[in-house]
DNA sequence: TTGGCAATCTGTAACGTTTCAGTATACTGA
DNA sequence: TCAGTATACTGAAACGTTACAGATTGCCAA
């Protein structure tokens, strides 16, 4: 069965969507001359190309996706592979917003490509590109040999990754200075006075979780403080087990007297852990946490936070996807953001 | 410029993607015949199925997305209409998960379709019907009277809604039970003694608005306790607006002795608010909120909570809509969940 | 033997788009 | 005047799929 009612024909009649055809008869011009001069092509008449535009503004023709993709492949999709465990949940929704914020004016749609904690993080993105499903792919949780990123370039599909890799290639990124982050928040412990520090940490595994440890270590042997090894938990556990380890590690009797925390889901189960302990924050010991939106300060005034800009991650790696599907060099597609200083509650 | 670099024609050669063509050639079939071996058809001897299927497999044919489309009108596609500005992080994260969880097994792509607050919320719905880009379309953020629904039933195209209307007309939807929520919420805080209560409402204008209002008043008379009104606010407010008026509110003598919340991000704000006005979060006043994860208790131990189930939604949702697009009745797809007991804090 | 019929299979056209290989017209220079 | 050429346009084919309208075969009843 055809799923149209009407014949369409050569008849102008109201109801069906307008094809090149329809503005073809209205204009009464061949199809091949109205493609062209909807995409300015230089063989076109002058008049003849601000005709045809009129007249498809005035009917709102739109091409059809699927006629543009069977025939030249581009699929007008920006593809975003998320953990379905894993990823944070102001991440996901600012990131979304972020990306949209950015293709809102373009023909580009926006598709979720999700993945489980059981399946192998490549699965969904070989998917994508043996599918030819989208034009372009945003990745998290990058690692610093990833094999995602290896995949697409050498099937030659561009993408953007949120964190960097350390595998020799070049591509797209934003990341956030996470290196920064971890010394800025040592520093600022240490102006506290306090001199014996605990880490929570990105996933082992992820590239940021290096540049974390790394920023952590270096601003300590910098500032002259000590760490106090935490290495049973990272963001990635559970809010239950990181408050019983926290509790845990509070109760010994080298625990340590600043901690700084990676994210803030993460936080509110130190901060439970530590009041677990029977100690107070700002008293027994001070805490820097990393958040995406403002609310640490409402859940302890004691805390210290540093700001994470999710939206704006999305909204430049759209824009470093976008860039690298209209031709720009990968390299020139790299961003970094700096991280906030560390803010005290202000009234 | 063709976008292919070799021919594929008859011969069986590596690289590139099979087709319906490849697959008849290999078989040795006509390509019709393996269009409808793939689909089961009727008039197709059982060898005949067995063998092309087996190929396919084999092979790994994945029928290509535009063709169907192109062809049939079938996109394969759900949209997931979002408001930008005023949907809470949670939401948009586990509607995601639990909408990506039913469609995982099935050939459908989830796409996000966003749209801000200038916007009239009908014009991502609208695009969406124009231009045919999904076969089926979740929207949240519902009204009694709502104008996208009623432009998909005239349009026939299969959605659910977030949230009931109300405008005698029939179609698929989830949604929490807001009336029972609100009332579960008075009887616990009339339980612990408390007698003048006051409501931060949803966003006025939604349907769910009604049923928590409505839930709020009739649990009042019910348990003999007066309302003290808090129509300065809804949770669509931002974080400090929401903290000062209720700091003010909390100043005055007549102010509530127990605060009925609809959301957490609105109660951190609440909670601010009231101990800005230097009163005690269980002593002076008792809070209920509903939270969809587990952050409240980790915030004051004092809070009461209830559960909803974001993820949830986004199961039933999408179950609803492929169940329209399968042809089920509408009318049939419609699920509302009941909230949990009303939870104190448990060691 | 023949007509009828069920069971299998097949070619063609069409969905809407872009590209290729033209064609028609007007203009140029000698 | 005429070839040569730039300008403006056009039809046909193809992308991969499915629906329609056959085509071929074997079998059975008359």
């Amino acid at each position: 069965m055809d799923r149209r009612v009407t014949k369409k024909g050569d008849d102008a009649s109201g109801k069906e969507r307008p094809t090149l055809k329809t503005l073809a008869f209205m204009t009464g011009l061949g199809v091949t001359t109205v493609s062209r001069a909807l995409k300015d092509a230089p063989e076109i008449g002058a008049e003849t190309r601000r005709r045809v535009q009129l007249v498809a503004k005035q009917i709102g023709y739109r091409p059809n996706r699927a006629g543009v993709r069977l025939r030249t492949g581009k699929t007008n999709v920006i593809s975003l592979v998320l953990n379905t465990e894993h990823e944070l949940m102001s991440f996901v929704s600012d990131i979304i917003y972020g990306v949209t914020e950015v293709i809102a004016d373009t023909p580009y749609h926006l598709i979720v490509t999700p993945y489980s904690r059981s399946q192998d993080p490549l699965d969904p993105v070989r998917y994508l590109v043996e599918t030819g499903s989208a034009d372009g792919v945003i990745i998290s949780r990058t690692q610093p040999n990833d094999p995602r990123a290896r995949y697409m370039l050498e099937h030659g599909v561009p993408f953007a990754t949120h964190g960097r890799t350390d595998m020799g290639l070049v591509h797209p990124y934003h990341d956030f200075d996470n290196y920064a982050f971890a010394g800025e928040a040592v520093r600022a412990l240490a102006a506290k006075g306090r001199s014996r520090l605990a880490l929570v940490t990105p996933p082992v595994g992820l590239t940021y979780f290096r540049y974390t440890v790394n920023g952590f270590a270096d601003a300590l042997s910098e500032v002259g403080a000590s760490e106090v090894p935490f290495n049973t938990v990272s963001i990635d556990h559970t809010i239950e087990q990181i408050r019983m380890r926290t509790a845990q590690l509070m109760r010994r009797d080298d625990r340590p007297d600043g901690i700084v925390s990676s994210a803030a889901a993460a936080t509110l189960a130190v901060v439970a852990g530590i009041e677990d302990a029977g100690l107070k924050l700002g008293r027994d010991v001070d805490v820097v946490s990393k958040q995406s939106s403002e609310v640490l300060h409402l859940f302890r005034r004691e805390l210290l936070v540093v700001n994470e800009d999710f939206r704006l991650a999305g909204y430049e790696l759209a824009r470093a996807v976008l860039g690298w599907i209209a031709g720009k060099e990968p390299g020139s597609l790299q961003s970094l953001s700096k991280p906030s200083e560390v803010l005290p509650y202000r009234g």
